[in-house]
DNA sequence: TCATTAAATAGGCTTTTTCCTGTTTATTTA
DNA sequence: TAAATAAACAGGAAAAAGCCTATTTAATGA
């Protein structure tokens, strides 16, 4: 008779004032209960491990310090398969989402959706044992028949080459730094223009930045 | 008698989830009470129109669509004085809280900040009129000391130049865009490559997105 | 209006970048 | 091991970027 008949929840969320705010407005469903949050990742292991009560469900946020939602994710499939992850994040980029999907999240809720949705979603996720709102389902579909998902696959020493060329140094610094030949590094460069169907060193650095091939 | 005795409050952030959330926080303190939310500043706006009751302190988040933070806090401080605005963001950057500061705010609230320190500064600024936490203070003290204030200003055709570097395309080109002479361009370059002490168009590049001088 | 100052423009020259087309030199594999 | 394939390297030349030092033009203010 200890037992409540409600849906523990757990949330792993690094900002403070959110989660207590979303715990908040959890109790405020009825038959739902949080059970505690976790800062990270590796915050949310410890506590888990102290816990007799599994919750049935864990919102995830994804930009976390420490550990975050990726490989959170990766270890809650791995170590704890029947939790019910629902991913939480601000971010609607495509890849991201495709990433948690394919990772285990049972769904992918944006932040800025509207109360109700979350109920909603607690609600589907128990029920049907996912939830995807129709803009992140949208998203996704948009994704795939604008598959521009064939990006190019590069080698090693033309990430090397490109991480380097998202600096100030000349072509020539960038061969001594990799101890290979300038003509070589040229060659990189020549056949990077190509599979990126781009015209000059700028383009470079610009893709390589928004796809954060970077050691900046 | 239909007054209440408690504190109104009034969210503005486009996260509807948060701002919910926040908002059962807020219930949960004694003395205080959520008047409404708005999505942004425009919405703000309207739904102070329509409002007898004005509130005694705003939570503003800076980062939304439509009508930010920034110019919300300027609005605020012409139209409604009385009005103690907090702003509320994730994002430590110096220069945004400075702004948020100079603007108007009575302060400046990171949102993973425990929730007993929103309470204390909600308190805080009905009483002294205004909050720092300890985190922002140092913060600015650093930006202080650390007097790297000094960043270089720029007249309005080096930030169109340079916004137009980031991209591409040719001085040449860059020229024409602007309708000036290719060696005028030059010498924009030139006086920025000063300024900012690089090299090359990569350095300026690199600067101009950290920066976010951007038109991307 | 004349002197001053800032902005735009030029000339000319060096260095990098970019491009195109071959060779060597490993590396793999039939 | 010979043939095939990929990676590293070269020659040479045109385009663009970068650099330094003027000169012309526009704007401003005493």
């Amino acid at each position: 008779m200890s037992n409540s008949p409600k849906t523990n929840i757990v949330i792993v969320d690094d900002h403070l004032l959110f989660a207590e705010s979303l715990e908040k407005l959890i109790h405020s469903f009825s038959g739902f209960n949080v059970l505690f949050h976790a800062k990270n990742g590796i915050d949310l292991q410890e506590k888990l491990k102290n816990e007799t009560h599994k919750p049935e469900i864990i919102l995830l946020d994804i930009n976390m310090p420490v550990m975050n939602g990726h490989e959170t994710i990766l270890w809650l499939t791995e170590n704890h398969p029947k939790i019910n992850v629902l991913a939480l994040s601000m971010d609607d980029n495509e890849e991201v989402i495709l990433k948690m999907l394919c990772n285990g999240a049972k769904g992918y809720l944006l932040k800025d959706i509207h109360p109700d949705k979350l109920k909603e979603a607690l609600n589907e996720v128990l029920d049907k044992g996912y939830y995807h709102s129709e803009k992140v389902a949208a998203t996704l579909l948009h994704s795939l028949s604008n598959n521009k998902n064939d990006k190019p696959v590069f080698k090693e020493n033309e990430i090397t080459f490109m991480k380097l060329a998202c600096s100030e140094k000349t072509y020539k610094e960038i061969a001594d730094e990799m101890n290979l030949s300038p003509k070589t590094i040229d060659g990189y460069r020549q056949e990077l223009f190509n599979k990126l169907q781009i015209k000059n060193r700028v383009g470079l650095v610009l893709y390589a930045l928004k796809n954060d091939i970077t050691m900046l």
